[in-house]
DNA sequence: ATTTAGTACTGAACATGTTCAAGATTTTTC
DNA sequence: GAAAAATCTTGAACATGTTCAGTACTAAAT
């Protein structure tokens, strides 16, 4: 049993070094110009231990993002939300996603690479990815959800800020300022604009509006994987 | 002098034999698993004659995209706009693109995969990608100016949609109802709300919520294209 | 302890995108 | 029309992601 142990822990160190190896490697000279040989070479393996452990490179960086996402989930999950505001706790959210993928940013682009390739394992809007997708969505459910709003704009406003999220992510891979801040002046804007719609969202033409945008979303399809990380919390 | 324009036309008469080539073999079997030499082969040169046309195999379905850009232009000059509401008119601008693309969902895709990368030179948001995604704005600009509205509104109105009309490409892509009708019908809905809350937006309240979320897409940087674009207008 | 089964790992071989030096063809120059 | 320049075409060679048949090691069964 001991031993069985020690090789399962032997076998998940590998693994570390293989990811850590290609992280560093990505990190320092880019995504395409690592090559799976300067990997296996760094971590100490031969080639096809690499492939042992990671079905494809792009795999490595999905697996990287897993961690980011569960690191992600730890972060909130520890942190004291209640004596703040539905736009202090989103700014939390956007705020400590930015700061984990912060070094990061050379080898986000691989996330995104098969966004338009339904059938690939790695899509990021594909069946493959559900699990961290749900994930994420669920870090930004459980903000929204502090505060008592209708059922509806619980779910639109998840999924919309799920969106802004991804569009936020791209923004941040492009942005060259310093640091990075104009991304986070961005989720600053954006989020104030936010809470300010959705105190507006009380009045009757504006409840019309969202009642069309929630029937269109859920003739489109977009809305049953929201129910499904809804209904998990209650 | 006519033999330089019979060089000319040989020239081109070659690339279009191979350009022709790929995407019939896209089409049929998808982007990935077409290979180079496949491509070549159909089209009846040496492998090394594509890459003295083409730089990448992506920059095959990059020049693709680029006939659709023009036959989408095209379209929509030819088509009397004159009698048609604001509604009727994007509702053009995104039909026909979609009945541009119809048949071209399987390689479509390969538009996305650099998006995330700043420094590819196809990313589909990048500088080298600059001249196709101005001249798919132009066509939404030219639908939204024949409306006289606020100088602002006409902006925020065209960026916002060319962004749905991304949106709305991924979601073409990954739609397999019959036809891709419920594409065309998210658009319909998409397109009915966009007009609503055009309606709405001469309310002061919602006035003040465009200045802001202007602002804000002024400070991101995301404004200076589009002044370019309908400066060349007026 | 020996056999068996399962897990971890190796590195050569393969497929395919890409490069490039060389050659063929055409156009221009004189 | 010969020489030079420009354009076009070739296919072998290369780089790198990926596969896989084999090997070594470990754990379990007898």
């Amino acid at each position: 049993m001991f031993k069985a142990d020690a090789k399962h822990v032997k076998s998940e160190q590998t693994r570390e070094e293989i990811l850590d190896s290609a992280l560093e490697l990505f990190r320092q000279h880019g995504f395409d110009p690592t090559t799976m040989r300067d990997i296996a070479l760094k971590a100490g393996v031969a080639l096809g231990a690499a492939y042992y452990y990671f079905a494809s490179k792009d795999a490595i960086v999905q697996a990287y993002y897993e961690k980011v996402q569960q690191e992600h989930t730890a972060r909130l999950r520890q942190m004291k939300m209640d004596g703040l505001s539905l736009r202090q706790r989103l700014a939390a959210v956007f705020y400590s996603k930015l700061d984990i993928l912060e070094n990061d940013r050379k080898l986000l682009g691989a996330i995104f690479r098969y966004s338009g390739e339904p059938a690939h394992p790695l899509s990021c809007l594909g069946p493959g990815t559900r699990v961290v997708r749900e994930q994420s969505m669920q870090v930004i459910a459980d903000a929204v959800m502090l505060d008592a709003l209708p059922a509806d704009l619980q779910q639109l406003l998840t999924l919309g800020l799920w969106a802004l999220q991804m569009g936020v992510l791209i923004y941040f891979i492009y942005d060259d300022s310093p640091q990075q801040r104009r991304t986070r002046r961005l989720v600053d804007g954006a989020l104030e604009i936010t809470t300010f719609l959705l105190r507006l969202a009380r009045f009757p033409l504006l409840g019309f509006a969202r009642k069309k945008v929630l029937a269109l979303l859920d003739e489109a399809g977009l809305l049953p994987q929201l129910n499904h990380a809804l209904e998990a919390q209650s």
